[in-house]
DNA sequence: TATTATTGTCACACAATGTTACAATAATAA
DNA sequence: TTATTATTGTAACATTGTGTGACAATAATA
C-alpha cells in the first residue's frame, strides 16, 4: 500500500471555478482537524506525474479532460512538519504502521485548473469532512505554505490570461460577452472597459458567434458565443 | 552517504550564457560513455530545493548570486531508465552498492540561470570529463528527456524577455546597445530593427546612460549603458 | 578637409487600446 | 400602438505603442 507511492514527491491542485460573480476554489477539510488544504495526492510508481494529477482531480471532481497546468515546484525545508501529517493520521484512527512514509519530507508540485462551476459536485476523500468551493478572497486559514501556492496559482493564471483560451474554460459552454467579461474581472480583480474588451475579443477571432439568448429582461437580447475548437 | 539526498528528486539546470552572437548553454559529458547532459544534482535531507540548485550551480561556475529561474518539472515515466545510471556509474568503475538509489525514478525540477560569460571557467564534477559551453543550436545529443528541458527553458525564456531584465544578466555590467540587441535577437532568434529596440528600451526606464566606448574605428562611439538596480 | 561607418534621434504610417457616443432592440408601461 | 427603460453592438476619436525609413552627429582614416 505504502509502497505503491514515489516517496518524498506530492502534488497539490489549485481548482479555479467561476459561480455568481466570483472567482473560487476548492478547499478540502480534513476530520476532526481543523486543517484546511489544497486536494492534492501522490504518484504512483509507474505513473506520470501529470497522469497523477488527473487521477486526483477525477476523483475529487468527476471531470475528465480538465484544463491543468503546472505552474510551480514548492521545495523549501519549512514545508515539512510532520507533527500535522501525524495529526491528520491520528485523527482518522489509523494505525501509524504502513502510513511512515508520509511523515517525511515532501516537495509538491503545483497545478492549477480551470472548470465549469456547474459541471461538477466536489467528493471528499477518505480523510476529508468536506470538499468545498471558497472563494478566492474569502478562504479558510490553509496549511503548510497552502496559501501561498493559491497566491502563485492567482499569478500565473492572470499572466496568462491573454495567451491561452483560460476564459472559456470557466464557463458553460455558451456564455455572454458579459459573462465572459465577469470572468476576466473576477480574474484580474479590476473592471474592464466593455467598448474595449468586446472589440478585443471579436478581433481575436476566438469566439463564434451563435443564437441570441432572450432573457425577458426590457432590453436588447445579447448574442451567446463560444469559443472556437482548436 | 547516500542517505543524505531526498530519494526520487532531482534538478537539471539550463544554464545560459552570450558569446559571439549566440547563445551557449552549459553541457557535461561523462566519462567514457559518450553521454552528454545537462549539469544537475540532488536535494539534501534538510536542504531547501531553490538552495540545492545554486549549490550545484555555485560548484560548476564558482559564482554566487546567479539569476536563476524554476521553469518546470519534469516526471514522465518515461525518463526512468536505470540502464543509463548503471553505464555511468560502472564507467567510474564505483561500487554499485551506496548508489542503488540512483537507479530508481527521479523527477527532476528544471531551472534556468543567466551568467555572464566571461565571469565563468566551467568545472566538470567528479564523473564527468567535460562541462562545455555548446551553442543553442549545436547541441550534442542529450540523454534522457534533457533536450526537452532545453528546449521549454528556451520558450519559457523567450516569453520572460520583456518581463523580466533578463538582456543584462547575459553581459557585462556596461554595455552597448548594439550588444544589448545582440542578445535580444540571439535569444528571439530575429532580426530586430535598430531604431525601435533603441526607443523601446530607453522609454523602458530600465537603463542608465554612461560613458561612451571608444573603439577606435571610424564611426560615432556609442553611449554604454547599465541596467538600473531594483 | 573629405570620406566612411555607425550611432542617436526624429518623422511618418499603421496597429492596438482607452474613452465616449449613439443607434438598435427586447420587454414594459402608457 | 407608442413611449419608456435598460442593455447591447458598433462606430468615432484620442492616445499610445511599434514598424520603417531618413538624417544629422561623430570618431577615425585617407
Amino acid at each position: 500500500m505504502a509502497t505503491e507511492y514515489l516517496n518524498h514527491i506530492a502534488f497539490d491542485s489549485v481548482v479555479f471555478g467561476f459561480s455568481g460573480q466570483t472567482l473560487k476554489i476548492l478547499i478540502m477539510e480534513y476530520h476532526n482537524t481543523g486543517l484546511f488544504a489544497l486536494p492534492g495526492g501522490f504518484v504512483q510508481m509507474d505513473e506520470n506525474l501529470n497522469d497523477a494529477v488527473k487521477r486526483g482531480l477525477k476523483e475529487r471532481t468527476g471531470l475528465d479532460n480538465i484544463y491543468l497546468e503546472q505552474f510551480y515546484t514548492f521545495g523549501d525545508v519549512a514545508r515539512y512538519q510532520p507533527e500535522i501529517m501525524a495529526k491528520i493520521i491520528q485523527a482518522n484512527e489509523l494505525e501509524i504502521n504502513g502510513w511512515e512514509w508520509l511523515l517525511e519530507r515532501f516537495i509538491s508540485v503545483a497545478y492549477y485548473a480551470l472548470i465549469n462551476y456547474n459541471d461538477v459536485v466536489p467528493q471528499p476523500d477518505a480523510l476529508s469532512d468536506s470538499c468545498e468551493w471558497y472563494p478566492v478572497n474569502e478562504l479558510p486559514p490553509l496549511m503548510l505554505d497552502h496559501a501561498e501556492i493559491v497566491a502563485k496559482a492567482l499569478e500565473t493564471l492572470r499572466t496568462n490570461l491573454d495567451q491561452k483560451l483560460i476564459g472559456g474554460n470557466l464557463l458553460p459552454e455558451r456564455f455572454t460577452m458579459q459573462e465572459l467579461q465577469n470572468v476576466y474581472e473576477a480574474i484580474l480583480d479590476t473592471k474592464l472597459h466593455r467598448s474595449a474588451f468586446q472589440r478585443k475579443l471579436l478581433a481575436s477571432d476566438q469566439l463564434v458567434r451563435h443564437e441570441k439568448r432572450f432573457t425577458g429582461k426590457a432590453h436588447k437580447a445579447p448574442y451567446l458565443y463560444s469559443f472556437k475548437p482548436l
